[in-house]
DNA sequence: GTGACCTTAACGACGCGTAATTGTGG
DNA sequence: GCCACAATTACGCGTCGTTAAGGTCA
């Protein structure tokens, strides 16, 4: 089950608090506020992964900053929607330059298209010449 | 001058205060710490107008659900960022609909452009029917 | 001169982080 | 049996809101 990278829950809780550069107690505090959900071993002891230990360097950021834990809440909730906003956004405009690009695409093909039927015309004027009377 | 609604700084703090809901010296303490921002009068009073009170009412919201001040501010102006961020969001998916509205336009107009010129083609063959063996 | 505003300071309540205590698991 | 973790409790400090005291303008 190795692989996993950045989610893969390692730290115990004083390896994690010291990384964090904070006390233990304070990380069991941050989970009771439900700022941060570190996994648990079947023992019931915490592990943070290393996403867990980002979360817990941005939320001693912002309380070094003077916010208290309910404001550190919804201030990365509301960063959080932000970046999902930011993309939605990206990718509208990357849509709409896509859809421009058809646009002159779109016009170009039409043209080739009728410049294509318009090649073999001389052809068919010989070839309907004749019966151009017809009505 | 008037006519000007919202904006118009007409509350003195202490009918601020009763419509926040909060105490007078509260209000100070919040324009201090860069929350709020009241017009002066000429010889030093605040006066508050409409969207301050607003301002004053998503403060008590948010310190009620247990934000200290710090945490407000930001919150706050976070959430400025998100309205501006989904109002580009919008512009940006209206503009997508309308490139695409657009390019389904242009080629209805390249056809209808061929079209007509297609309308006297026939007489061209008439025309020139005779000259097709003209290399 | 009275009343509402201004500012600054003091008080009480609460939140947060640390430390101490006791219990439990590897 | 030892060490680190878990949970609960107690303490110190800073923040926030209220109240009080003293000054100024209408």
């Amino acid at each position: 089950v190795t692989g996993e990278g950045r989610n893969r829950a390692v730290f115990v809780i004083s390896v994690a608090a010291e990384l964090a550069g904070v006390h233990p107690q304070t990380l069991r505090i941050y989970e009771r506020k439900g700022l941060v959900d570190p996994a648990r071993t079947g023992g019931g002891s915490r592990r943070y992964s290393e996403q867990d230990i980002d979360r817990l360097r941005r939320i001693q950021d912002l309380t070094t900053e003077g916010l208290n834990l309910a404001g550190v809440k919804r201030v990365i909730e509301l960063e959080a929607e932000l970046t999902e906003l930011r993309g939605a956004l990206d990718q509208a405009r990357a849509e709409t330059e896509a859809a421009r690009a058809e646009a002159r695409d779109a016009v170009t093909r039409t043209h080739r298209g009728y410049r294509r039927e318009l090649v073999p015309l001389r052809q068919a004027i010989e070839v309907f010449g004749n019966k151009s009377g017809r009505r």
